[in-house]
DNA sequence: GTTACTGCAAAGTCTTTGCATGCGG
DNA sequence: CCGCATGCAAAGACTTTGCAGTAAC
């Protein structure tokens, strides 16, 4: 059994995802934890993002640019990315059964999630 | 004007991605094409991908892991990873109209594109 | 001949690791 | 007290950049 450890670090990260609704990066999440505990490693960061992840409080999305970001809704919903000025959105819509079965059929795989992303513009970006 | 100059190193990086049904990372693609012409760069191999993927004759693409990959496909469509063994392969569905003009009408977003990813466990993971 | 591309190495970005110290249970 | 988590720095994985020389046209 692994023992569980709730240190402040690791609250305070899941603190600080939970309160952020831009889906914010490590290096994000590095700078606003180090606003109330400014001692804090970059490595620490990683780990409890990872603990987290793994608990499933949070979810890790990567998408076309370098960094990872991190979601304070554990459920399963989809984004939208803007191509121009990088800011995502969550979009909550459902894949009909069908397209999944098909997914399934088709390639011979047990699909246990999937994931959308949308790509365009943001009505700030659009005009 | 950009002059557009196709050298033999574009060329072979070309073939060899469009020779692979595997996706394959930029280090996959650097070793393949290494075999037929052993000086060439890593950089080079960067440089030419990049190259094909803005003139749309390839495809790039991130998933969870590390390493980008690239697909001699460049018409939409979307993929299935098996969180197993980390294949990857091609799944042809079509989203219904509806679903993009909902996840339009939520964001606010003009969507011009969208990926969508399936995870689950390939038939010989699944066993 | 120009000028864009290659090859090389070095730097840059994001993430992980090793290890001594320290805190949580 | 025991062991996991932290903090620090260094390494690791992937990608980009700067620049001199070379090849495409």
């Amino acid at each position: 059994m692994t023992k569980e450890r709730r240190t402040r670090q690791r609250a305070l990260v899941l603190e600080v995802v939970q309160s952020s609704d831009d889906h914010p990066t490590a290096a994000q999440i590095f700078q606003r934890v180090r606003r109330r505990y400014p001692g804090i490693a970059y490595a620490t960061i990683y780990n409890a993002l990872r603990w987290l992840v793994n608990r499933g409080e949070i979810t890790e999305y990567t998408f076309g640019d370098a960094a990872a970001r991190y979601d304070r809704n554990p459920h399963r919903h989809h984004h939208a990315l803007c191509t121009h000025c990088g800011q995502l959105f969550d979009v909550e819509v459902r894949l009909p059964k069908q397209i999944l079965q098909q997914a399934s059929r088709r390639t011979g795989m047990k699909i246990t999630a999937h994931h959308i992303q949308f790509l365009g513009l943001c009505s700030r970006c659009a005009t």
